[in-house]
DNA sequence: GAGCTCTGAATTTTT
DNA sequence: TTCAGAGCTC
């Protein structure tokens, strides 16, 4: 649809204008929370091809598919035949941008196109198997777990650090294996290769070492005319070196980010590559977004006074013209269950006052913090959808139908094979083992699973499996949904024996098949199910959802750039926010201040930030104890002198902390608390 | 060699 | 309460 351009323009404030119409040349958006960051990317993607610029020569890199999704839907509303023409823009993560372009430039790039992505779980039980084969997990002194093994490896990969500087700072304790952890490295980066298999920090990787080729660079950097990166703050030295790579002719870079809301350190990100890129990028424009558009001045007025206390630090106090009265409430509860009940109340007062339930979100540290909200939720009939936390794709019954796909995929990949295989009456790690390679040499024909002299006990399913095979090789790579109904068959069965709750998983399977079906090809099917995997338990709830309004349980790190009319932090209390995991250092610490600090500005009009006072420490069986906690640090007076505070249950006297209470004492209080 | 049972350990954030 | 690994039995 044809529209107004003035009328747009007229939507941005100045520097938004400035951002949306600067010409050629590096560009640096320095956008505060709320402060129109996602409309001027927006826009700016319609001003550009406006200007001319063809869609298919931009490319919009976000942090997730659903940002990208979202701006280019914007965008759309602002250029002539609309969507048709934004949805030919190249719109995407870092890794899946990657996954795209090296299956384009495989060879180039060394690597065979039909190469399959895995995921973490599966790199880190790669690392397991060789540690074992290594015979490092043997060894007198414990050797580092194989979740250790993969972070310490990513962190030398997207920290573009010597493998001694990454121990000696984060890892002391495993300074003692170096040389054992590089030869499991070598190890597991020659599996890789062997079998064709890249890990997320490879889909990187490799398309940074192709970008230091010059024709190459040449070649990939100059099919785009303008490249546009959101959330910049949360990019690595390895993102920032591919920028730099595919810029090499053209310096049209846009990028936009906000130094207080880097929550990525985990993953190695850096707000280094925001305050270098005026380095990197001679010439850079830099603009400054900070009149917040999103929340009240009261909201504003504590979140300013949060992040005022971290140390680094470089945007400035953001303001809103938005009045409002409610100041943030800190509502400190006697326990969980007190914390689940206010929240729940809460929400259903707003929700009487007229505000939707997905308008409204409870976030929290780490994804087990809602479980006991989840289940009063469901007492209660109120519907929602949680994002973050353990991924739909970690779970064993998909991992189990998912490694069916990959072994068509890609028959060299070997833990798939063996996934598979085991599942398999009969079959252990040996005969696995000996099958996989029977099909090796016999240059990893699927059909060569015929021949193989399976024992007496194995010899039923595995011809069964043949056939399987056999049939889904003749179906070839495009509908996937065929495919995995024909799994499903032989799978079933499979599935009944080795879980306890089957059925729940079958839905998933379901689920996983009506996904598929949207998908011509198998390898895009399974690279977008890698990269971009379902977030919300909600999109998997198996019958159709019934219900249009549903409320939003969600990590801090899965909100970020979203915003709500009312939000709910939960779980306020030291030792959960900050986590208890990340207090070793200052800087990790301040990371956890900014987390609470993206929590917070999420909020366009109510905030209410929660925490227990008791946690009931219920690490197995029925054990009664608890544990009393402290409100979050980085609640200081100064802070809380923007709140109103309120308490709910009793408060009961102040004790010392880390109390160990009989439960003769806290049955008593129980049955007390169930009268107020 | 497969597969069951028992024991012990463990609970951050994500492409 | 769930999950992974060690050890034991068939």
């Amino acid at each position: 649809m044809p529209t107004n351009k003035k009328g747009w323009l007229n939507e941005l404030n100045l520097e938004q204008r400035e951002a949306v119409t600067y010409g050629d040349g590096p560009l640096l958006v320095v956008a505060g929370a709320g402060s129109g960051k996602t409309r001027t990317l927006a826009y700016r993607v319609g001003h550009l091809i406006s200007q001319g610029i063809q869609p298919q020569r931009i490319l919009l890199l976000t942090f997730t598919r659903r940002a990208a999704k979202e701006m280019l839907k914007r965008a759309a509303s602002v250029v002539k035949n609309g969507a048709s023409v934004t949805n030919q823009v190249w719109g995407g993560t870092f890794h899946a941008f990657a996954n795209r372009i090296l299956r384009m430039y495989s060879q180039a790039a060394d690597l065979s196109p039909d190469f399959t992505v895995i995921d973490r779980t599966d790199a880190e039980d790669l690392l397991d198997v060789i540690r074992n084969d290594l015979a490092f997990s043997q060894k007198a002194s414990r050797f580092p777990r194989k979740s250790t093994c993969l972070a310490i490896y990513s962190r030398r990969i997207n920290g573009e650090e010597e493998l001694e500087t990454v121990l000696k700072r984060d890892y002391p304790w495993c300074e003692m294996w170096i040389e054992e952890l590089k030869a499991l490295f070598r190890e597991y980066v020659n599996r890789k290769q062997k079998q064709n298999i890249l890990d997320y920090d490879d889909l990187l990787l490799y398309l940074y070492y192709l970008l230091q080729n010059d024709e190459a660079a040449e070649s990939i950097g100059g099919r785009f005319d303008h490249i546009l990166v959101d959330e910049y703050q949360d990019t690595n030295k390895i993102q920032a070196g591919i920028l730099i790579g595919m810029r090499r002719q053209s310096n049209n870079i846009m990028v936009v980010g906000d130094d207080a809301q880097s929550i990525y350190g985990f993953r190695s990100a850096t707000i280094r590559n925001m305050l270098d890129f005026p380095k990197q990028f001679p010439g850079t424009k830099i603009i400054a977004l900070e009149q917040n558009y999103r929340s009240i001045q009261p909201i504003l007025d504590s979140t300013n006074q949060v992040i005022a206390q971290a140390h680094e630090r470089y945007s400035k106090d953001l303001w809103s013209d938005r009045k409002g009265e409610q100041r943030p409430v800190l509502i400190t509860c006697v326990d969980e269950n007190h914390q689940d009940d206010e929240v729940i109340r809460l929400v259903l007062e707003h929700y009487e006052q007229g505000i939707p339930l997905h308008k409204q979100a409870v976030l929290f540290r780490a994804a087990s913090h809602s479980n006991s909200l989840e289940l009063a939720l469901t007492r209660k009939n109120i519907p929602f959808h949680k994002y973050g936390g353990l991924r739909f794709l970690e779970a064993a019954h998909i991992k189990d139908l998912i490694s069916f796909l990959r072994i068509l995929e890609n028959p060299r990949d070997e833990i798939a094979w063996f996934r598979v295989l085991q599942l398999l009456n009969g079959v252990g790690p040996v005969t696995a083992a000996s099958v996989f390679d029977h099909i090796q040499s016999n240059r990893f024909s699927h059909s060569a699973i015929e021949s193989f002299k399976a024992p007496v006990s194995a010899k039923k399913e595995m011809a069964e499996f043949s056939s399987l095979l056999n049939d889904l090789v003749k179906m070839g790579d495009d509908n996937t949904g065929v495919q995995i109904e024909r799994i499903r068959q032989f799978y079933g069965p499979i599935l009944w024996r080795n879980y306890e709750n089957a059925e729940p998983r079958e839905n998933d399977i379901e689920y996983l098949s009506l996904l598929a079906a949207g998908y011509s090809s198998r390898r895009q099917f399974l690279a977008d199910l890698i990269l971009d995997p379902p977030t919300s338990t909600g999109d998997f709830a198996g019958p159709p959802i019934k219900d249009e309004d549903w409320l939003i349980l969600s990590t801090i790190h899965s909100a970020k750039g979203l915003e709500w009319d009312a939000v709910y932090l939960i779980h306020a209390a030291d030792g959960c926010l900050p986590s208890d995991m990340s207090t070793g250092s200052d800087q990790e610490i301040e990371e956890e201040l900014r987390l609470a600090y993206v929590a917070m500005t999420r909020a366009r009009d109510f905030l209410y930030v929660l925490w227990p006072q008791r946690y009931y420490l219920r690490p197995f069986g029925l054990s009664e104890r608890h544990n009393y906690a402290q409100c979050s640090r980085f609640f200081t007076d100064e802070v809380l002198n923007t709140m109103d505070e309120i308490a709910v249950g009793q408060i009961p006297r102040h004790e010392d902390t880390l109390t160990k209470i009989s439960s003769k004492d806290d049955i008593a209080s129980r049955i007390r608390y169930m009268w107020e």
